[in-house]
DNA sequence: TGAAAGGACCGTAACGGTTCAGAACCAATT
DNA sequence: AATTGGTTCTGAACCGTTACGGTCCTTTCA
């Protein structure tokens, strides 16, 4: 009987200790924890989905941070943490209806994601992270739009006004090419999304075309993809002052291009990020911090707070423009420019 | 009728129709997984145990790169990776016992780990990592014991005699501080013991009395305490010529310890780490490389492969010493000590 | 001494799926 | 017309646990 195992004040210690003694000399294994679950309806354990082949997670130090911070909550809660395997390339979503948890928290898929489609179907509660806010189910962020156009007036109020991007990728479909306006708008990733608008916004206000800025896709997120991405920037216009990149990560790419051409950061050329990871702190990028920790912790917390007054909630945590020391005037100066011909 | 969504060749294809078009009809959510688990005995996920507080586990580059492996297996294989919250603080088994998976991982946990022998009650398959072969599951790992005798014997051919050790915690209990060879050999950490007895061997072997040799031990893992027990091994003698960490972590901090007390690298000092991580490898650290990543995804193959043919199995995998620019000849040379009064 | 109260123990019914045996049905063969 | 074979469909058993309620025994108090 359970009760010996779980709830030793239902019965007699001497009785507890026969049905123990009967149970191991039977080589009764212990409660299936299985079956606990069916019955309790508990599973604890918390699903994560990440779009991405579920080691991508280890690779990336924000999404390390982000999962640092989520197994904490976890932790703290005594709960376990499950790794949904979410396979892109094939659309199996078989791996979403067969996890046993009490909850989901989807980090950072695509709007269209058909395992994110699976995980809402599910009648568990849900904590959408770094995704558009949809109404019916808890979520966390920041302001991706409101932080990168901050980072652009930065940028603008330096003089730059000739400028490139390296962004991460748009959708769920291979395009590693410049960008048109369109695919702009219609990334299917809410993170990337955001900030290219912020980026357009901030420098459509500053008299600079955006149609005419050179945006850069790259599937891949690597420091790799980063210098890759840089250069063809740098091929269709070389007389860029500054190139923004959507992660430190591609932006650690992007100065790594720069050396090789003989650029010199930040006199004759401009490099930021967006994260504040710990190799572009070191390398002194200029970037947006944002909090991924805690963004992991608020994910869990909301997740395993079961007070339901509110719902759906939504957190959006505070960011901090870093002034590096990879971002200063253009060469020649704002007021050349300014006062130019 | 679970034939509808799990065997559409079992029925027509109208009734098929029909069926899913009541279930949606009612709110049907879809088969519970947790009572598809009961019946099918199958989990669909594997569990993970570290000893460590969950976090720690994205803290450690070393314990990043395994769980990466770990997670590219689970991913061919389509299961779960499920963490198991294990505090290692309050004894607390529960979770063990609560986890609903096919097997277990146990990664590099203290011998008396009570969460190691909830582990081991579960009727599951259990692959062992960095831990000493229990003779009852599989086990992975490396030739710890070899790969620093080796790397002892590099030192020693360099001509390096007097020297000190930082290693990381050997047992369940804090003790930051000089360790006596009795602690050293009773380590509940199966890879501190083995680094440092093969450590001991070697010194041995070439006339050094290793009972006098202050070993230091660290009970965090990061480089802060690679600095500070740096400089405890440094205040106790600082007459050494080579600073041995056993792990590259210990080592970096060790670095920065030695610069701050002007020392130069390695003409001053040798300083040598253990693992291959890739912080260590830019700082262009003499070490052991091990596959981490090939590790995890051993460990993940081997809890996976269902074939039964010979168990238990144990995997030993290749290590590679480095030589980096961190380990040189002791000042004044070898030479001068062998001929020398 | 009898009734009420409380504690210990035990039996049973879900939880929600999968599986398997066999019923029902239809078609083809003898 | 009856037997055979095959397919589709239905019903019941089972997976192992926990929650619940009932029985029985002991204790307490009027």
């Amino acid at each position: 009987m359970s009760n010996a195992y779980n709830r030793p004040d239902q019965l007699s210690p001497e009785l507890r200790r026969r049905v123990l003694d009967t149970a191991r000399r039977l080589g009764y294994p212990g409660p299936d924890p299985v079956a606990r679950s069916l019955r309790t309806r508990k599973a604890g354990a918390v699903g994560l989905l990440l779009t991405e082949n579920l080691s991508y997670a280890f690779r990336d130090p924000a999404a390390i941070g982000f999962l640092e911070g989520l197994a904490l909550a976890c932790e703290d809660a005594g709960t376990g943490l499950l790794l949904v395997p979410a396979n892109p390339e094939r659309e199996d979503v078989a791996s979403v209806h067969r996890a046993g948890v009490d909850g989901f928290v989807v980090y950072s898929v695509p709007d269209d994601d058909p395992h994110l489609a699976a995980v809402l179907e599910r009648p568990v509660p849900t904590v959408v992270c770094d995704q558009p806010d949809l109404g019916t189910v808890d979520r966390v962020g920041i302001d991706d739009r409101g932080a990168m156009y901050e980072l652009a007036k930065h940028l603008i109020s330096l003089g730059h006004r000739r400028v490139g991007v390296v962004c991460m990728r748009l959708a769920r479909d291979r395009n590693d090419g410049f960008v048109t306006p369109d695919r702009q708008h219609a990334a299917h990733f809410h993170v990337q999304r955001n900030r290219l608008s912020g980026l357009a916004e901030a420098f459509s206000e500053a008299g600079v075309d955006w149609s005419q800025v050179p945006v850069v896709e790259r599937f891949d997120h690597n420091m790799a993809s980063g210098a890759s991405g840089a250069a063809q920037v740098l091929d269709k216009d070389p007389q860029i002052t500054a190139l923004i990149c959507t992660s430190d990560v591609l932006a650690l790419g992007a100065l790594t291009e720069a050396a090789r051409r003989g650029l010199r950061v930040p006199h004759d050329i401009t490099v930021t990020g967006f994260d504040g990871i710990r190799p572009g702190e070191e390398a002194g990028l200029t970037t947006v911090r944002q909090p991924v920790l805690e963004k992991g912790r608020a994910a869990g917390k909301l997740l395993l707070d079961a007070s339901e007054r509110t719902r759906p909630r939504s957190v959006n945590l505070a960011t901090e423009l870093i002034i590096g020391k990879t971002s200063a005037a253009p060469r020649g100066g704002a007021e050349e420019r300014w006062f130019g011909p």
